[in-house]
DNA sequence: CCTTGACCTTCCAGTGACAGGAACCCTTAT
DNA sequence: ATAAGGGTTCCTGTCACTGGAAGGTCAAGG
């Protein structure tokens, strides 16, 4: 199968999809005219990748992931530990979000937003923490 | 006054302010020795940034935010816009984030997290999409 | 046989916002 | 004289791609 169509199947870009093969997630055969020819494993791999991607692993967890996958010996303790550290890591990034969120979000509504020059946004950014 | 003493003041790495200056953020003079020479309103501008970033407006929003911040005829609405638009795009990354967070961490719920190799993680991570 | 268009290939540059490190200069104190 | 602790520039690397150029391949139509 050619690229583009496995773009279609595994939810990828064809970029991504030589990305990928470049750093050695995938190792699809060439034809004798250098086109890649993807196999089923492969599909299912991309497939496997893509939606780890989606749940925001980095590219080494998705190697790590997929090793883990392969292993049929692995100890799902060793899966869980990787998806737990991962969930915190997301969780602290929500919380730090929120935290500006909230911070901007009462700057937004405490500014007037007309054509008159006085501004609370820009003075908080100026003053914050130099009490003046 | 030098970079190490500016970067304490503007809670910033000397290696950012100096990346501040090639990018054209501040344009602190320089002594004779080639050391630069830090005024107070490069300070001034250097915490204003700092506090801008870590509400996280890119580099270009802050380079923005500057010319507002000295266009003394600006309109508070051109800087309320710029801010509004920043909190929708950390709401939407909050989302993202959120929905990625519920679904990893029913995976990790359900996964037993021992010794053996059966493990809902990766049997989602396989088969999301292509119900077998 | 030729062309057209849609594929495919590789390779190079750019993204954002810095961080790390090498190699070297300046200042101050001992 | 030297050593420590500033400062300087310049180059590379990060992360996970994305865009684009230059060129090979294939199937269909005239």
């Amino acid at each position: 199968m050619n690229i583009s169509d496995v773009a279609k199947r595994a939810g990828l870009p064809a970029k991504t999809i030589r990305y990928y093969e470049e750093i050695g997630l995938v190792k699809p055969p060439r034809d004798t005219n250098g086109y890649r020819a993807f196999r089923e494993s492969d599909v299912h791999k991309l497939a496997f990748l893509s939606r780890a991607r989606a749940l925001g692993f980095t590219i080494e967890d998705c190697r790590t992931l997929l090793t883990l996958y392969e292993d049929k010996t692995r100890a799902s303790a060793d899966v869980k530990e990787l998806a737990s550290a991962h969930l915190h890591k997301i969780e602290d990034k929500i919380a730090q979000l929120q935290s500006m969120r909230d911070t901007l979000s009462e700057l937004v509504q405490s500014c007037a937003g007309d054509d008159r020059p006085d501004c609370p946004i820009l003075k908080d950014l100026a003053a914050r923490g130099s009490p003046a």
